[in-house]
DNA sequence: TTACAAATAACAACGGTTGCAGTTTGAGTG
DNA sequence: CACTCAAACTGCAACCGTTGTTATTTGTAA
């Protein structure tokens, strides 16, 4: 379903290919991952692993995941949601974030016309465009209007 | 130079017509965001204004940025870096920030293509749009420039 | 001047993340 | 198949930014 998302056999190849070792815990890692488009923390990918190898430590989780990042094959999303979140879909995109309840949605669309005029540029080489929109999704916004209208009365 | 970022006289008087108290740590503080575009910390508050007033806390510089950001005077930023930014300037603005050195620029814009086509909201409510613009600033740029020509050499 | 609520300072605690040290293990070699 | 060793893993301590707590201080209105 997820575009631009490695399976777990093509993640193994890559680390495979780069001289690093293959262990259950990089492979319970990536199985946590794929088909993953809920940009959880490590905690959430911890705690997603842990139920298919029990000992794992948190600390790998932290330490797979920055490997990945630095790799280019997952991205670390700072949200101000407390904790950093990974994505491991690559296709361009944007994110709505709740603000009630913190969920991360992916947004697809192109938004060519985000480009910074070269004249306000001064110099500045731009390059990566993430945009962020916050709001409150379906849920927190119909609750929010259920508690507004119940304290209104 | 800056627009719509309110004087400290203009502060003072907010807190008064809201029943705060006018204390010097407060009033500090609002010197210290008065005309700052460095996007600063808590932290570099804090350093700014421990140069006048040298037995302040921080935690008193963290509880009046809180109460900045909760009356809408200042705007929190998340950007990755580490820690939160404040930002005094309430002008509609994007950000270009270093991944270098992690210097934070205003960008004035108005990307009014940046909308999400209703059938894509699923019912989200956006109630507002944050643009980051990642890359290098003019600064670290030409560094990197200069690093790369020597270690091609 | 007094009195009181509000604000401050000092310090402990917390959550997310990383550093470190010792142990375990994947995978190439004979 | 056993051996070897660098790489990876675990457990724990430490770190940093931020917030909770509580006793003390201080604007401000009476």
């Amino acid at each position: 379903m997820l575009a631009a998302v490695k399976t777990p056999a093509e993640l193994t190849e890559l680390f495979r290919s780069r001289g690093l070792k293959i262990t259950p815990q990089r492979v319970s890692i990536f199985r946590a991952l794929y088909d993953n488009d809920t940009h959880p923390t490590a905690e959430a990918v911890y705690a997603k692993v842990l139920e298919e190898m029990p000992t794992i430590s948190l600390r790998t989780v932290y330490q797979t995941l920055n490997d990945l990042a630095a790799m280019g094959e997952i991205t670390q999303l700072d949200l101000g949601t407390g904790s950093a979140r990974f994505d491991p879909n690559l296709s361009p995109h944007h994110h709505l974030v709740c603000e009630s309840c913190g969920q991360v949605r992916d947004v697809y669309g192109e938004f060519d016309g985000v480009k910074i005029p070269k004249n306000k540029l001064a110099g500045f080489q731009v390059s990566s465009t993430e945009i962020v929109f916050r709001g409150l999704c379906p849920d927190c916004a119909a609750a929010a209007e259920y508690a507004g209208a119940g304290a209104a009365t």
